[in-house]
DNA sequence: CAAATTCTCAATCAAATGATTGATTGGCCA
DNA sequence: TGGCCAATCAATCATTTGATTGAGAATTTG
């Protein structure tokens, strides 16, 4: 608990929701979508249910707030590497150390993500925040199989769309999966590396 | 309706089970888990909801009972093709086959079965019955994986397991998002095929 | 400081929901 | 035929749950 906490009884509003958005995403984790309740929320902030109202108005736009968290928590992460003016290769270890990172830091990031994934799928609002956040990730798998195939560095025959739902597909159900297999992900990667990328140090037959 | 519905006032205990857990696995498509009610399988099923109850005491039981399903039917279609005198290649095709044939016959198997695989995170029951399906079928790639480098066929320095893992981490997630890339599972399959299988008829390099 | 605004809470509501009870019905078999 | 059991239902219960109300405290503003 933070000074602040302790000695001011008000919070401002732009905080009050990130706490909320932070404690809801918490009970996701422990007992997912089916078992968020307001009042469980309110408590871990320490609020009334009232008060969680006050600043979410319902619980739709609680998820959706959850999901906006989300959407900003992958943007921060995505736009802190520069990618100019490296190889396909480069940018390709770059986009798993990225993975890695978030592998490691925020695993829970992913179970609220795939909770989410699973509710856009009937619910437009959610999916208008969430498909986004996938479709630009697997953009960058397109592009830098598009360009390590030019340069003659990757494979000469990759669909670079494919290879990069395979990538993407691959890592997403690796970390949905991630307690049972947590320490494989070296493995993973470097498969997805030679699957791809041509090594002329291995030999080929 | 069938004829012995309209007929006989009375089922035998297994086929209400049966069409319990069919109901609740629409209605799981149709909701999710988090929209699964009790009343509503009951209306669906034509029964009143304390009959339910008789036949499936709780909703946790209702639960493993769908989850009993799911893996009946998987096993049922896992055990329809010979696998026997055949190569790693044409083994990897039947499984490729199989899982085409999944996608299309039972597109709402797979909806249900990532509930479950959700669910199974916090509920042991449910994991003791979704895990061992994973587990089974992702076998079944490595034994391909490992025969198709043991013989030659395969590139030569594949990582069974953490090939096993890319495929089946690829399709399940091609599945999961099934309706945004219904076009491209031809390619993905095809993409596999080449990051893992030597084709002497392309270059590769 | 006083008025306006923002924020918070105790109390409460109405609907939803999983489950139970007690009685009834129909088929089976001795 | 009569007893027994599986199957069924109407009615009801006890909670849970999302949301609201009205009053009051803290904060900002003029």
């Amino acid at each position: 608990m933070t000074l602040e906490q302790i000695s001011a009884k008000r919070e401002s509003g732009g905080d009050r929701r990130l706490a909320i958005a932070a404690a809801a995403r918490a009970i996701i984790v422990e007992k997912g979508l089916e078992g968020l309740r307001t009042r469980d929320i309110a408590a871990r902030v320490g609020i009334n249910v009232a008060t969680l109202h006050y600043h979410v108005p319902s619980k739709e736009a609680l998820i959706a707030l959850v999901a906006e968290t989300l959407r900003d928590d992958f943007k921060a992460q995505a736009l802190r590497q520069d990618r100019q003016g490296k190889t396909a290769l480069q940018v390709l270890r770059l986009e798993f150390d990225d993975f890695r990172e978030i592998v490691n830091d925020m695993p829970e990031l992913n179970i609220v993500l795939t909770e989410m994934v699973e509710r856009a799928r009937r619910d437009p609002v959610i999916a208008q925040i969430i498909t986004p956040l996938y479709d630009f990730w697997r953009l960058q798998f397109v592009e830098i199989f598009r360009r390590g195939v030019e340069d003659g560095s990757f494979r000469n025959d990759i669909d670079p769309a494919a290879a990069a739902l395979i990538t993407t597909g691959a890592l997403s159900d690796y970390w949905r999966q991630w307690t049972s297999f947590r320490a494989s992900l070296d493995q993973v990667l470097a498969e997805l590396e030679r699957a791809f990328v041509l090594n002329p140090v291995s030999a080929q037959g």
